[in-house]
DNA sequence: TTATAATTTAATAATTAGTTAACTTTGGGG
DNA sequence: CCCCAAAGTTAACTAATTATTAAATTATAA
């Protein structure tokens, strides 16, 4: 998933600060939008879902405190991250948001650099977490879904649709064990019936192609990606 | 998962502030791991894969940054959690320190509530992606279910199905005694019929593989796991 | 359409897990 | 202290599961 597909929404009463921030976090490619009150910030975080919202403590009327916990009564926010701006050391601000369910607590005065860097590593959780990111690294192998192709080092490696999507499954979990019920359910469907040896003949495949020290047999359980 | 189930690993050179971070956190029910250099912290880490680990910048020979990369080679220590203590506003630090995969930054002076404040917030996460579920763990022991795979400290053991199953079976309740009819029932099933000398064997692989001191044998009665 | 690639199946081989059997050792009650 | 039922040990055996291969089918693109 490259940046722009991250959605950050940016709320302060200050729009200079809004703007400031918007224009810093745009340059790294992160799609922005802004509320300058905890009300708006609702209404767009209900109808938008983004990835990351930074939210002003100090707001008139709602205060950051008091907007971050209505988004976390929303069902759909309650993954989303959140973020706290505040002047330096309000040691109670701080305490309260995190019991509210902030995430970080970034002080003024904000050096842009630095607060890149804290969002990147804010959104690096989501990405780690790995919900809907379309090119994800295990040592030297990379999947890229949006491509279709997996590259090992430098080498690319095309891979059919149903390896592919076999490939893809199991290692969104490196590690897991997936068993063949799971793997049949996920890479062709429900409905569809076919024999046990198709999972083997395909795993072979990926074996060849990718290498057989990455994928293990747990026999009578099923198979895991290992790297 | 209550807290005392999230293991912290401290590293800072200063003993002091050691001592200092753990006492706070131990009175959450915390469960404190410490170290006052980087190597000891990653031999600790990759043997006890806290959930936390906080980690002074500035150390001598390794800092903690470079302590943090070597700790994100790590393949075990790629889901944990890593935040950095520093002196106040040293930029390029915090900056670096995101980049190498940090995921908070915290300045000294540290004030009690708000540290702990900061630990839950990220602790929550943690429990929000539900990381650390179907890992069970008896002292240098874990379990990993979903892995289907043992470690003994830092060493990896495979088992087989039936193995795994009376495993998981016996460590279900340390200390208590399986009788060998319940256990026939639970890992073989009702119907199937085995000879009297198949548990035997099977707790014998377990013996050998785990070791001998874990499984006691309770004559006329059944076996039971300690640890 | 035709050629090519992808997928599935089926038959067989290989491997591993699980079981048994024969024998030895152990430990508690008489 | 001896006996014997219970548990331990081994290795051979069997069953279950997976690997491999090639051929048959199905989908796809030129």
């Amino acid at each position: 998933m490259s940046n722009s597909n991250f959605k950050i929404l940016l709320v302060d009463d200050e729009p200079d600060i809004v703007e400031f921030l918007g224009y810093n976090l745009k340059k790294e490619g992160y799609t922005i939008l802004t509320a300058n009150n905890g009300k708006d910030a609702i209404e767009i975080a209900k109808k938008e879902i983004p990835h990351l919202i930074v939210l002003d403590v100090m707001m008139p009327d709602m205060d950051g405190i008091e907007t971050c916990r209505e988004l976390r009564e929303q069902k759909n926010l309650q993954e989303v991250l959140i973020a706290f701006l505040t002047a330096r050391s309000e040691d109670y601000t701080q305490i309260a948001g995190f019991e509210v369910g902030a995430d970080d607590y970034i002080t003024k005065p904000i050096k842009p650099r630095v607060f890149i860097s804290r969002v990147k590593a804010l959104l690096r959780r989501l990405q780690a977490n790995n919900i809907s990111e379309s090119v994800i690294e295990f040592g030297n192998i990379r999947i890229d879904k949006e491509k279709h192709v997996v590259y090992k080092g430098e080498l690319e490696i095309a891979l059919p649709k149903k390896e592919f999507k076999l490939f893809s499954l199991l290692s969104s979990k490196p590690g897991k064990v997936f068993t063949r019920e799971f793997i049949l359910d996920q890479v062709w469907g429900d409905e569809v019936v076919v024999g046990d040896r198709t999972i083997d003949v395909h795993i072979r495949k990926l074996r060849e192609k990718i290498g057989d020290d990455y994928f293990k047999t747990v026999k009578g359980v099923g198979y895991k990606f290992e790297f």
